[in-house]
DNA sequence: AGCACGCCGACT
DNA sequence: GTCGGCGTGCTC
């Protein structure tokens, strides 16, 4: 046998196979777990890829190929990561290569690019098609083209087609190469010479540069600012030339001299000057003692703390102290959106550096940020959105989830589907870090987990500074509208409470749950409405846009002036989003400031923060919003806090829906108050009696959570019950059922309750694609790993079934 | 997820 | 006949 050495690696790519590639002898020495390697993968394209476990024995009948080369000195992915890794994908069910992708920065998921370029041997007798023709007249004028960059000449096929025939003829070359690697930031810094590095030598030193007065202060000011006992830590270039006397001319002569060695080190801040000091009040701090007190045998703790009772600082006390610990502190956010505001606050509290990581942050930071991390045993924290989890930590400490309840922290759209607020949980409990979750309105299954004693617990049911709890009233609208009160949208008392905030120049927030002016166009005289082509849901009317616009796949229809059916011009708008109640504001307040934030108007890098900023400065009187302006924003000067219609919010099909409508409101009513004067909420309402809203006014959480807990035990939802959904998803209609009629079945096979379905979900067709969905839930106390097996053999069984195997079956494990 | 191959209807 | 659309299968 040959001593040949094989090594197993992640593609990132949603595959669920595993791929082998051989080492050759040269090369085994540079191979590691956790570096990256490049490799040829399918017929022309090359990745990068992870390796993932060494040594091991090749597959019998397949063809394997060589690695090209190793991409790196040191692993960038470390053994904790690729064991949390696989945890993911054994919890989440999922492939690796979906797992990479989530990941890893994008800067260093690499993948090669086809480069094109004229043959210069060849001679021009052939005939070429016009396709073919265009081609090589872009090549003419040009060394080489990417062969993406020729696809935009023509629909993708075609180019794609007139190339591969280009390359048969000879008429052109091609090379693969791999996308220019985005650059780490980095900083020049400067650095004493090992020469130099010794009492006796820099006093000789010194002496030489005698008559180099400059060169002297230049060194002088740079052993000034090392720590003492050290003379080769590198200084920033900047550092030593900022003030007086050091000029960059010196340096580069010290440099010249091999006194000086310049390098360039990854971006950082370093400490700030001058760490505010802060303390908290007594109930604060018999919070921290408690969480502090649990952490003591139990490594996840749970903060119930109302809206405004300053969470931030119990977690500014711990992070400081965890930094002291000399550990990493991990801060997890649910939207990316809320950061800045934190940045800014949690930096002036500790008075450290603060790194940020989110998916707005350019590739050349998240790699600076991984990078840094990857081979640091620091004290860094690190604010970020749920795909920070998957940085390069080795020194973790403390991970704090902010607003644990929000349902952002588990990733929908694409495989992993998993939940940052869970994995943080496991990854914590591996490391031997804490965790400490917190939240104004816990979810259930969190709050169990504190009551049973799970969780470590600790709450703070009262808001700083004395401020009160907003006083929250229901507007009924059924009376309202019958006694024809309403003026567009808006209640007589919501109008009044209006008037009276803008005169005592106070701020509104009015909450609408839907975007867009209207979310239907209907014809009145054949009844047409206006549908997506491939979704099966109606247009949302979009003024600003001019345009009918789907909200789950973008398709968008210039706004119709004739119904397309029949001709009519009785076209009208029906329901409204916050575009209809901006509009609808400018005329009943013609002089109020309005500002208007939803995906619409935040889309754009730094509209989120400008609009938040306005607001903060009250440039603003009302700002209208969606969920955004339920999260977690801290705003000084709002004096009511409007729900424009809180129906609709728990109609949804979906058992936590109760639950989330809860969440919704209290959050949105927490925006309302300040010093001096108690807050006012109204809420606008057809269902003067829900229950929600009920536990909503009276800010009873806890009765809200007996209510709850109680429906899940009758109907075996979560906590009392672990949920699978899967979701089918084809073209055809008929394959869709098929397929998940088939795979319920099997699955019956083996769990005898607790399918329900398949279903239709409420939305059947997204992007063309007809969708059914099946529930499983399991007993808590099954064994996830044979739960995962049978499940597997399931899907396996679906996916080669010959009449349906092409209908793809998404799992999600705790569906949120 | 790419990407090529090959089958089949449409068009000059 | 060839062009191009689309379904199918494979990638160590």
């Amino acid at each position: 046998m040959s001593d040949a050495f094989y090594i197993q690696v992640i593609l990132p790519l949603a595959l669920r196979g595993a791929f082998t590639y051989r080492v050759h002898n040269e090369q085994v020495e540079e191979v590691a777990i956790g570096k990256r390697v490049v490799v040829p993968f399918g017929k022309r394209r090359y990745y990068a890829a992870i390796i993932y476990k060494l040594n091991v024995q090749p597959p019998r009948g397949a063809s394997i190929k060589d690695i090209s080369y190793v991409l790196d000195d040191v692993p960038v992915v470390t053994d904790i990561q690729l064991r949390f890794w696989e945890w993911i994908g054994f919890y989440y069910m999922s492939g690796m290569g979906a797992i990479m992708n989530a990941a890893l920065p994008n800067a260093m998921k690499i993948s090669s690019q086809t480069t094109v370029s004229l043959n210069p041997e060849f001679e021009e007798y052939e005939e070429f098609t016009d396709d073919e023709r265009m081609v090589i007249a872009q090549l003419q004028s040009r060394d080489s083209m990417g062969v993406n960059q020729l696809e935009g000449l023509g629909t993708k096929r075609a180019i794609q087609r007139a190339v591969n025939q280009l390359l048969k003829k000879g008429v052109i070359l091609i090379t693969e190469e791999l996308k220019a690697e985005v650059k780490p930031q980095t900083i020049e810094h400067i650095v004493l010479a090992r020469d130099f590095a010794s009492d006796e030598t820099l006093a000789g030193l010194l002496e030489d540069l005698g008559n180099a007065p400059k060169q002297f202060e230049c060194v002088m000011r740079y052993l000034g600012l090392q720590e003492s006992g050290s003379m080769t830590l590198p200084i920033k270039k900047k550092q030593l030339t900022e003030g007086l006397g050091v000029s960059t001319s010196s340096i580069t002569a010290l440099i010249k001299k091999n006194v000086f060695e310049s390098i360039q080190l990854l971006r950082y801040e370093g400490l700030n000057d001058d760490p505010g000091s802060f303390h908290l009040n007594d109930i604060q701090r018999a919070g921290l003692q408690k969480i502090k007190d649990s952490f003591q045998n139990k490594s996840v703790a749970l903060l119930h703390g109302v809206t405004g009772s300053g969470k931030t600082l119990v977690y500014a006390q711990l992070i400081k102290e965890n930094i002291e610990a000399g550990k990493q502190t991990l801060f997890l956010v649910p939207e990316i959106a809320l950061t800045t505001q934190l940045v800014q606050r949690v930096k002036k509290l500790i008075g450290a550096e603060i790194l940020v990581y989110h998916s707005r942050f350019s590739n050349k930071e998240r790699l600076t940020t991984w990078l840094r991390l990857v081979d640091s045993l620091g004290s860094e924290v690190v604010i970020g959105a749920r795909s920070s989890l998957f940085l390069p930590l080795n020194n973790l400490g403390l991970v704090i989830v902010d607003e644990e309840h929000e349902g952002s922290y588990k990733q929908h759209e694409v495989d992993p589907h998993y939940n940052a607020r869970d994995a943080a949980i496991w990854l914590a409990k591996e490391v031997g870090a804490k965790v400490l979750l917190g939240s104004a309105t816990p979810s259930v299954e969190t709050y169990f987990n504190a009551k049973r004693g799970k969780f470590g617990f600790a709450e703070i049911q009262k808001r700083f500074d004395d401020i009160q709890m907003p006083l929250i009233r229901l507007v009924d609208m059924t009376k309202s509208k019958k006694a024809d009160m309403m003026k567009a949208s808006f209640s007589a008392e919501l109008i009044e409470a209006m008037k009276a905030n803008l005169a005592r120049r106070k701020q509104i927030i009015l909450f609408q749950n839907r975007r867009g002016f209207a979310p239907f166009m209907i014809c009145e005289a054949c009844g047409w409405s206006a549908e997506c082509t491939n979704c099966d849901v109606n247009l949302t009317y979009h003024k600003f846009f001019e345009k009918m616009l789907c909200h789950y796949c973008g398709y968008s229809l210039k706004l119709p002036r004739h119904c397309p059916n029949c001709s009519s011009a009785k076209l009208s708008v029906r329901g409204f989003g916050t575009e209809k109640l901006e509009d609808e504001l400018e005329i009943l307040f013609p002089n109020a400031r309005i500002a208007r934030m939803d995906l619409d108007t935040t889309r754009k890098k730094n509209a989120f923060q400008n609009i938040i900023t306005a607001f903060d400065e009250q440039l603003v009187d009302i700002l209208v919003g969606t969920q955004m302006v339920t999260k977690g924003l801290d705003f000084h000067n709002v004096g009511l806090v409007g729900v424009m219609n809180a129906d609709g919010l728990w109609n949804r099909p979906d058992f936590r829906a109760f639950e989330r409508s809860y969440q919704l409101l209290t959050q949105v009513a927490g925006r309302a108050g300040r010093k001096n004067a108690r807050g006012e909420v109204l809420i606008q309402t057809f269902k003067m009696d829900h229950q929600v809203l009920q536990f909503v006014i009276n800010n009873s959480y806890l009765a809200m959570y007996e209510h709850q807990m109680a429906e899940r035990q009758q109907f075996a939802y979560p906590p009392f019950a672990r949920m699978i959904r899967f979701q089918f998803a084809h073209p055809d209609a008929k394959m869709t059922r098929d397929a998940a009629e088939f795979f319920a079945g099997e699955v019956r096979n083996y769990f005898k309750s607790g399918v329900l379905g398949p279903e239709e979900p409420s939305i059947p067709r997204i992007r063309g694609k007809y969708l059914r969905h099946l529930f499983l839930k399991i007993d808590p106390l099954s064994s996830m790993k044979e739960v995962r097996k049978l499940l597997w053999m399931c899907v396996d069984k679906a996916e080669g079934h010959p009449d349906h195997r092409k209908v793809r079956i998404q799992i999600d494990v705790d569906p949120y």
